[in-house]
DNA sequence: GATGAATGAGATTTCATTCAT
DNA sequence: AATGAATGAAATCTCATTCAT
């Protein structure tokens, strides 16, 4: 006797959900947070008001979605390379190449969710610049525990492996922050070699440029 | 026949004027732009509304005269190293770590001018994008040019020297916000000596750490 | 799919629009433009200030709305006893005595339309002088047309038609504006009839007041 | 021992307060009472707001001192024509053209305060519409005491004095009003004749074209 | 007398959110 | 579930007037 939403139904309200999440995250990205009514984001997706209200909680909400929503993704993508790291351990050199090349080509698919993350997301309010401290605390965390092993293991060498997670995290966002502001479109892409070359030398890892590229290749 | 503001009466309308600048920037670094509402402002620095609309044209325009200025000290302060770069030419080393300390110090020593350069400013609205892509532009090509003459010379050894640049100067934003984050109020000068040693190796300049350390304990 | 505003709201959506109008029209004829405050009108027609904006851009363009209205009102009554003019070509005095006639009842019922078009009208700004003028030329030109026409057949003798009409509906205006600046509630029914004969003496048609008083009866 | 202010010293003054009130004349009659602000004033005359409210208790008795130097201007320029009228009795036609003419005259001459008088005075607010319908009120009785002496002695034929006298004025500053709309500068002279006839002709007094261009071409 | 810096009440407008249908 | 009309707190800015020098 319990009532259950038909599965048809629930596909209908998971679609409508979507399409506002995807809808925000474009006009959030043009706009920015504050100069983005929250009508703006109904109008363009063809969504009343209240339906809006029945879906989120309100604006803020909205944003967090997305923003965790990016997060996430990076955060996995990041993990798929790190694994990949310990597993092949065979190579630092293409391991690191793996990560800052991943790293680029999922903002470069998403420059939407890029602009969120990185700029959207920016000194909106107490609670958020929080939970950005504690994002980019956890990505940084994950190049950090690498480094220590590699430090121990005396296959890089920095004074401090925080801070080279930081600086590491740092050179790729630098990256796409300075991509965002770009007016014409171009490529992440050809930014990701001197951006591999730049980081492994500041690890201080022993490596020709020949075999850098040669590996870049292989992953592009 | 003509009047003239008397000293003293310029003297308090500087004054004043200043110390809505400086309250504003407290107040802006703190809860951000969109979250300081410019009764926030007036309030601490126990001004009237009228007063403030007599020295400024409105809330925006505070704001950027703030961020000017913080760009402005900033840049000249770049300059500074950089003169003295070109100058005793003999060490490099030196040079950059000149470069990076004297940033660092700039950022510590104005922590709310900081935040606001770095985070208050991000996200505004579209001329304020273009004027902060234009200005981290121009202190990204103050070491552009400098790695393009070391390149030259085959004093650096990176692919590309205005990806170089960009991730150079992101190393040091990066630093100061990770630390701009931080809860407790850490110091940023033990950032240094490991942002220095990152970069120097990042550029292919061959080093020993012991070196650096002597130079970086001369300069702090 | 696609939602239909149901009649019944659209009934009450009309209806509000409508009452803020008429309360406006009140305020702003009690008033005057300036001296009338949003919350004035909000208030008096218990109505948030979100539902006015929702019904209008603004207050000038409220105030436009209610002009518009009452210049189209007028025009329209104006071109209805032009239009009889014309047919019943028959008796000028019949005509004009019309003409003045219906124009006076028409103020006479909407007294604070009449105040709103004559005076709260007035100096307002330089995109409304430009609006005023152009309508009390259509207005004028109504008159002008015809007195062209009746000067051709030799029916009326003015040395300017266009002076003529100028006149003409001036005198309507000045009868109505002293009618309006009365503290008393007079009727302007008994401005018609001296109003009627000034008129037609100008304009040099050949009467007697035995015939107007007649005719002024037969139409009141 | 009384201090008495200097004779020099009350010139200054009065040319100052002059200065004041001459520039404002030409501001109110450009911008309107309310889109004028009382530094567009100041700033144009070179004087200091604290100057201002020596001279005057504030920014509407400023307006309404100009107001009545208007008023009374017109009303003792309409007392002269009316002084001749009844010593040289001997010609109506001539009387009333001069009236007319002369109107115009005073206020082709200073634009600027017609436009105070007929546009900028409209709608302000209780007070000076009070004011406003007692002037006319005024101007208006001039007329309608000699019409009424007019009607008694069978010289002109109107079937009510006062609303003769109401719409004669009314014709005068309808004209004005006209003209004070025009975009071009064109001379208010030209509508002196067909004014002339108009209000001749409506009063019923016999009188050729002829004799009346005669009279206005002396008068002129 | 003169100056212009200082004041602050108050006006317009926005927009996230709620609610009746 | 869905709609969009309704709400009202709150924010920015204006400008006549006062006041200290």
């Amino acid at each position: 006797m319990v009532y259950r939403t038909p599965p048809k139904v629930q596909e209908r309200k998971d679609a409508k959900r979507r399409l506002v999440l995807d809808t925000a995250a474009k006009v959030f990205a043009e706009r920015g947070y504050y100069n983005t009514k929250v009508t703006d984001i109904l109008d363009k997706a063809g969504i009343s008001t209240g339906s809006f209200y029945f879906y989120f909680n309100n604006k803020e909400e909205l944003f967090e979605i997305l923003y965790d929503e990016m997060i996430k993704t990076y955060l996995s993508v990041l993990q798929n390379a790190v694994d990949t790291m310990t597993t092949h351990a065979e190579s630092i050199v293409k391991s690191i190449s793996h990560a800052v090349t991943l790293s680029l080509q999922t903002f470069q698919k998403n420059k939407g969710l890029a602009r969120i993350m990185l700029i959207g997301s920016v000194g909106l309010n107490p609670h958020f610049e929080k939970k950005r401290a504690a994002d980019h605390q956890k990505i940084s965390l994950v190049f950090e525990e690498i480094f220590r092993k590699l430090h121990q293991g005396k296959v890089i060498s920095v004074p401090d492996a925080r801070v080279a997670a930081i600086l590491f995290t740092g050179s790729i966002f630098s990256i796409i922050s300075n991509w965002l502001q770009e007016d014409k479109p171009v490529s992440l892409v050809k930014f990701i070699f001197p951006l591999i070359v730049y980081n492994l030398q500041a690890l201080g890892i022993q490596c020709n440029e020949h075999e850098i590229q040669t590996i870049h290749n292989e992953i592009g």
